[in-house]
DNA sequence: TATATTACTGACCGCTTAGTCATTTACTCC
DNA sequence: GGAGTAAATGACTAAGCGGTCAGTAATATA
């Protein structure tokens, strides 16, 4: 068959490629407009195909939707463990190292849209809220904490609350992705993410390493050889 | 009239609370659900009227939305000016203050809403989002910056981009913010807000003043030769 | 108490959209 | 090429929700 003949068809039969297509095409759509706001046609319609077809693939707007974060998830997971099992260096260096290689797998591509999803629409969707939060949030914080740890433990690092300072680290490489989904077209100028990861490295790993305090305050003493102590606290009553 | 009269009623004349009671459940179920999700009824039910009196105080469901995010930006703004005024101490100090003052004026009301509100919502508003940028977060950061500045200018702080170091000492406390109204509700343990702050600005203002930094490749230069051991620090005044 | 005013109600309308299915079209296999 | 299979279509249905308005009940006025 030619290419011509090809394009004279009505449509192709592509039973492979549809649910990939489809997912990718709901993510895009999902991530800009929000899971209720978007249109299955619409869906089908950047896919390439009728709506009809993705009811073939897709039992409901639901299933297409876990289905998406499904599948945007797993090369996280791998991802990570990936990263996981590469260990070595310093754990200032290892930071680095994850740091880049995850901007630069994720950050940078379209799977970098899931954080946002998520966070939008956790609520809606306790469920898959709770598998992603297990499966990528939580397995991603196990595997900084325990750089941390380790810097702690060879002195490298002071010593304080290992599971804030790996929020502390996390939080402004997903706060940028979260810009880049939704005030980054206010902005003329954009962000350089190399250059903001790079100083953030630099200013986070210099305030972990340094000794100096605030007397005054009394904040940030670091007691001796005393781990920090462990501030989390249990849940209190919850609104509603 | 008894308070009996008044209970006995079908309903009571209130126009004047009106407009914020519902704006102020409008807020909830947006932060809740996003946008789409929210059903105007619902909003008028949470506010204890029907859906008919929500129109008599709003024209559409988008105006109920821009009012909600107008009325909620407003003590947002007061809030910064009122901290620009108050400048006083080092700029360590001072961002102290703010981050302190703002936590606890927003970050711990029901206005700690509005900015995961408008991250999920401002592709879909862009004018609002335009609108919330400029008036909120481009004064807020202009608010910080002129602290890390001064920082800099009085040689508290190194020298640096002053735009990315702003951008990362909000960070940490914006997505502590968007995660309270996300995943928090996946965990178990929450978040100490205090602690997790107090830990932030100490890494942070440490990361800043030390100078233990490799110009050339941005690394810091502890790799080599470890620190001394945590138990013989000696405390050390503040580096000037 | 009688009348006028208006805040409020809730049934209703019509549009949008998730989900269905009879039909059409592409492809496979003999 | 022709018969059989299955991928894909698009018109259709039903439900949900934004928005309307004629009517009702609370309040003001005198």
């Amino acid at each position: 068959m030619t290419p011509q003949q090809r394009q004279d068809r009505r449509w192709t039969r592509r039973k492979e490629e549809r649910p990939a297509e489809l997912m990718a095409a709901a993510l895009d759509l999902f991530v800009e407009r929000g899971y209720a706001a978007t249109r299955l046609d619409d869906v089908a319609a950047l896919a390439g195909v009728s709506k009809g077809t993705l009811y073939l693939y897709f039992s409901s707007k639901e299933e297409l939707f876990k289905a998406v974060i499904r599948s945007g998830i797993v090369p996280l997971i791998e991802q990570g463990e990936r990263l996981h099992e590469e260990h070595q260096g310093s754990a200032g260096e290892l930071l680095r190292k994850i740091v880049f290689a995850w901007w630069q797998s994720v950050g940078s591509s379209k799977l970098g849209g899931i954080p946002k999803l998520m966070f939008s629409e956790c609520r809606n969707f306790p469920e898959i809220g709770q598998f992603y939060f297990e499966e990528v949030i939580s397995r991603s914080y196990r595997l900084i904490e325990s750089v941390m740890e380790s810097g702690m433990n060879d002195g490298e690092f002071r010593r304080m609350d290992a599971n804030y300072a790996t929020r502390l680290v996390v939080a402004p490489i997903v706060l940028l992705l979260l810009w880049r989904y939704s005030f980054d077209f206010c902005e003329s100028k954009c962000v350089d993410a190399e250059s903001y990861l790079e100083q953030h490295l630099d200013v986070f790993i210099n305030g972990l390493v340094s000794r100096e305090f605030n007397e005054k305050t009394g904040a940030n003493e670091n007691k001796g050889a005393k781990p920090a102590k462990v501030v989390s606290i249990e849940k209190k009553g919850r609104a509603r």
